[in-house]
DNA sequence: ATATACGACGTTAGCGCTAACATTTGGCTA
DNA sequence: TAGCCAAATGTTAGCGCTAACGTCGTATAT
């Protein structure tokens, strides 16, 4: 910088401000500045300017990485949305879901002084982990578990969207609709199967099985339920991949779909609209819920007020919901 | 860090060699700077260490995120081999594929102070802009492309993986095995063609339509080939979601698979295990794919010589294909 | 007893930058 | 023409840490 400074003719101070766009430079000052600085390839030290302001325009992201295509999609977002409003993102992905990694993870973001915190946290432990690291740190969390009256949260509506599958399905007639749950230790398995529960016809069998959102693992436990008896018209599976099991379960046992049986998913992952038959879902809008996150971000940085956002999901109606065939 | 010293009755010199490990440090006197850590609840500042050592322990990690799967795969286990390592991941994800997004990415990188950067590139422009970029940084390419000779690369291997595909179908005695090829300037796409084309026996015709990666895409390009009278007894796609796009489309025109058609993808998605029927394909180890980058990445800082690895593909049979049927 | 070596600390300086204050300059007013 | 203001620039100090070197004391060799 100090080369800068004496190749323009100025002072270090003055070569500061041009890079900070201080509005006292004169235009011709500021121009002998940025040539002095294409000439040498001057790169600025963002290390140095952290040190003595104390920010570093750097936003850490922790995703809890136990499931693929939503935390991901989530992380692509943000960052995206992030980089818009000039921050950059430090990211960590949890092997373990266990608090221990999550407050190492956040212990280091701090030490590296981000100015913000976002976490995108699929189990209670997490977002409690989370809540006792940052301390005073600005924070979002990114997740359907309850949280505290004075956090900042963003998510996906997960009850809104769990409405819309039982809406349509209902109007369409059916009575007796399964549920493939997620873990039960998933925060948004727990809001979906709540929320499914909300919405059954008074007095309806609880037909309900639990996977771990992979396909492999529903296509085992649909085949049982299958076997039992219990029979659902239509089935809610907790996201599509395990309603991609519950299909082929379905498809193997000769059912038809949706003659036979109605199957809803849940995010609308890329394919679906092209399973066999094309899934009724909800998509979930990833890009709204970075920009939301960011915006929240912004807004705790500032000391503002904490509030939390529910992004609507879309619903996606597809060829895999249809009216039950009638009882023969 | 002075309130330390004094809390411990040392100089600040020595509590920072208690936080790096320096040897030379009796050990009661590290367990009293280790309480009065504690005690105080001190951080490191990492940007101030930074700026003195000149180096943050930090690895850029650039992903172009046209396609989800595969690239947040790798980045999320970039990230994890990193911090196993002692590296920390600062990452941004492109919107556009221009030239000029990379650079500016990069720019910020090495602003940032990184280490090193990783740069998972689908396209040719992704990988020139990087390489001009990155200047004298250390440097590792996650591409299937073609790179100079002096640059660290990495992939999983497109042309062991199509032939192993490709090897399967004629052994099953398949001879005219169509292509349903990615976007053309993908280098992925480009090399899985590339190899297919290679595989094919001598003298069979061409039979290959373009899709962009998504299902829907393929669906209903693959409607239009089928009804051409193009009659292959197997498709080769070039990935697992023009896969599911190829499968609904034969299951509409009431085409079986494998019976009258097998098909295969590449990359393994999840979900690709209860398609209709399950999908043979192969499988990319993503993990596998993070530690080379990661090991190459430590060689690069090491100013060893540049090498490049290809990770092998799993080849994954599962129901989509069988022996052709014998023309009536 | 003297020289030598080494382990265990302390002292000094500076990494590259910006906040805060000091100074200069030109333009305008009375 | 002196006087004053504001815009444009310079000067000083310090952010928190570590590299490099200096100092002290104790153990070992001669």
């Amino acid at each position: 910088m100090a080369e800068v400074a004496a190749a323009a003719g100025v002072s270090q101070q003055t070569v500061s401000r041009v890079l900070n766009s201080n509005p006292s430079v004169s235009a011709k000052t500021r121009q002998k500045v940025r040539e002095a600085i294409a000439a040498l390839e001057y790169r600025p030290n963002l290390a140095a300017r952290a040190l003595v302001t104390g920010n570093t325009h750097i936003i850490g992201v922790l995703v809890s990485s136990t499931s693929l295509e939503g935390p991901s999609g989530s992380l692509l977002a943000i960052e995206q949305t992030a980089r818009k409003d000039g921050y950059w993102v430090s990211m960590a992905s949890l092997q373990s879901n266990t608090a221990e990694e999550a407050v190492d993870v956040i212990s280091h973001f701090i030490n590296q002084g981000v100015d913000g915190i976002i976490a995108v946290a699929q189990t209670a432990v997490s977002v409690d982990a989370t809540l006792k690291a940052v301390g005073t740190m600005p924070t979002v969390l990114v997740t359907s578990g309850s949280v505290p009256e004075d956090c900042f949260s963003v998510d996906v509506d997960q009850a809104d969207g769990t409405r819309q599958l039982m809406t349509i399905l209902r109007g369409l007639g059916h009575t007796r609709i399964a549920h493939v749950s997620g873990p039960a230790l998933d925060l948004h398995a727990a809001a979906r199967l709540a929320e499914w529960r909300a919405s059954l016809p008074d007095g309806a069998d609880e037909i309900v099985v639990e996977g771990d959102w992979s396909s492999g693992s529903v296509y085992r436990a649909a085949m049982t339920m299958l076997a039992t008896g219990a029979n659902p018209t239509a089935i809610f599976a907790g996201n599509d991949r395990m309603a991609l099991g519950v299909l082929r379960a379905l498809n193997e046992r000769g059912l038809r779909v949706p003659t036979d049986m109605s199957v809803v998913g849940f995010d609308d992952i890329l394919g679906t609209d092209c399973a066999i038959p094309p899934l009724t879902t909800i998509s979930q809008n990833h890009s709204a819920l970075g920009s939301a996150a960011m915006d929240l971000m912004l807004e705790a940085m500032d000391g503002r007020p904490a509030r939390s956002v529910k992004i609507p999901g879309q619903l996606i109606v597809r060829a895999s919901t249809g009216v039950p065939a009638q009882p023969k």
